[in-house]
RNA sequence: CGGGGUGUAGCGCAGUUUGGUAGCGCAUCUGGUUUGGGACCAGAGGGUCGCGGGUUCAAAUCCUGCCACCCCGACCA
């Protein structure tokens, strides 16, 4: 190994010292975005935006699979929408662009750039619903929305952000939550079987739920740094948007009702969270499933004759198996650049070949999440990466989910809680009583959060740490992203 | 809003104290040799030195006004 192959791994900053320098560091050398001028705003460059449509394509056939349709409302909505729902227009106001300008004329109303799309759909489902017979409604929209964020990092918080939004109106209570779990069942299908990321799955308590909500569901993954990232949300909003647009349909008895509301999202944040989920010191590690080059093949002097052909031959024998397969032979850069650039990029198997293997009949594989290389035959080798890579997949998931039990911690006072929020963050389990007073002081202490009061509780104690009052549930609390 | 720092090639920086032809590393291009962990040699291209004003024979360098970005603090949530 030469000087310079030894200092390559310097080269990207030691998750251990800084993590939010690595976190930057990763994202600039892997070529997945680049910096717009206006701050705040992202260019999606290739490989990011591949990432993107892997996500895009596994929901899209979930969200078929349980009976929605894609829909688009348009970018800009009116003030006078937006004021519709008080809590609504009181969350997001502070993060909202305005367009005040046509030309060079002054708009009557200004227009917002939308945060969020309920109101633009509320106003359109009034017009449209007449009868009990069209529910439920069940759309959804891929979009990009602005919010003007104060402070800003890629992926996990910008100004602007591609996401979906599903919409869906249904006849009772019981159906809208039914879909607001459902929904949030698949966001956690995402996460852990198609990202590899363990999520916790919850409730989020009063203070912490979307503006305009009766109850908003969460699933909240654990970073490296010991931070919570919200990953995706699912909203029960019950009547309150349907009784401020009044949309009503006549019901089964022929009666005037207004119907009950569900919308629920994930955005390119994912993207954000599969980079520090994963990642080590020589960059990304992608999850196959999402991965868009699955296998990348390297030619070892692919100048000698057959070493190509044979490169060639072994990348249509694995495509034929649905596997993504890159086949490099750029000769501009030697194998050992080439190594370096596919670990960093976080391509999950890379095969070697060259004459010395043709000699052989095998070929060399080696995977990025172990950094393990072997010897393969080449003639079942098709089997043998399609196993290597299901093998991955559950392996990242598994270290993962280690990963965040060694950072999973149960407390019984505020002060364990902030001494081990200071020393060890992480995702601390504690009961609550369930009083915004109570978690107003967490907040106040230590800048950590009530993430969420999870679905599979724990009984870890009668009483209220904070208050001393009867415990109500049990909770998840961390400082978060 | 207050304090500190930085603006020089695509990226990272030196040069500013003491004014005198605009530099280095990486990247890029050409040609050749290479190829099992970021190859080597030779050559080439690329700059209104953040913007404006001033001093001077001469300004990246000194004076001055402004702008942008980063860090710390305050404010806000």
């Amino acid at each position: 190994m030469s000087k310079e192959n030894k200092d390559f791994v310097k080269e990207i900053t030691k998750m251990e010292d800084d993590f939010a320098q690595w976190y930057t560091d990763v994202i600039r050398k892997t070529d997945l975005i680049d910096y717009s001028p206006v701050k705040g705003f992202l260019v999606l460059k290739p490989y990011g935006y591949a990432l993107w449509e892997n996500i895009q394509k596994f929901l899209d056939g979930r969200f078929k699979d349980t009976g929605h349709e894609n829909v688009y409302f348009p970018l800009l909505i009116p003030e006078s929408l937006l004021n519709k729902e008080k809590e609504h227009v009181e969350g997001f106001a502070p993060e909202v662009a305005w367009v005040t300008h046509g030309g060079n004329e002054e708009l009557a109303e200004r227009l917002c750039i939308r945060p969020t799309s309920e109101t633009i759909i509320c106003e359109m489902y009034s017009k449209w619903l007449k009868s009990y017979r069209e529910l439920p409604y069940l759309y959804n929209q891929w979009a990009s929305v602005v919010r003007w964020e104060k402070e800003t990092r890629p992926f996990l918080r910008h100004r602007e952000f591609l996401w979906q939004e599903g919409h869906t109106l249904h006849e009772t209570y019981e159906e809208a939550q039914n879909e607001t779990l459902q929904m949030l069942g698949i966001y956690r299908e995402l996460s852990e079987e198609f990202l590899a990321i363990p999520v916790i799955t919850g409730k989020k308590s009063e203070k912490e739920k979307f503006a305009g909500a009766e109850s908003t569901y969460t699933i909240e993954a654990l970073m490296h740094d010991g931070k919570a990232l919200q990953s995706g949300t699912s909203h029960n909003l019950s009547q309150h948007f349907t009784k401020a647009f009044d949309i009503t349909y006549l019901d089964r008895n022929g009666k005037l009702q207004h119907p009950y509301h569900t919308s629920w999202g994930v955005s390119t944040r994912l993207i954000g969270a599969v980079i520090m989920a994963h990642g080590d010191n020589r960059g990304l590690i992608l999850p196959p499933r999402l991965a868009p080059i699955q296998v990348v093949i390297v030619p070892i002097m692919q100048k000698k004759a057959g070493v190509l052909e044979k490169a060639n031959e072994l990348k249509n024998i694995l495509e034929a198996k649905g596997i993504r397969v890159k086949l490099d032979d750029s000769k501009n850069y030697s194998p050992g650049w080439k190594f370096n650039e596919y670990e960093m990029k976080g391509v999950p198997v890379r095969v070697e070949i060259g004459p010395r293997d043709i000699q052989n009949n095998v070929v060399m594989v080696a995977r990025r999440d172990t950094l393990e290389k072997e010897t393969y035959s080449l003639d079942n080798i098709d089997e043998i990466v399609s196993g290597l890579l299901d093998t991955i997949q559950v392996d990242m998931f598994n270290k993962a989910k280690e990963e965040r039990e060694k950072k999973t911690f149960t407390v019984n006072s505020l002060e364990e809680l902030k001494e081990k929020m200071e020393t060890s963050p992480g995702f601390a389990k504690m009961m609550w009583c369930g009083d915004k007073e109570c978690e107003d002081k967490i907040k106040e202490e230590m800048s950590a959060t009530i993430r969420c009061i999870p679905f599979e509780q724990e009984d870890l104690g009668d009483t209220c740490p904070i208050c001393g009052k009867k415990a109500k549930h049990m909770i998840y609390v961390a400082k978060a992203y």
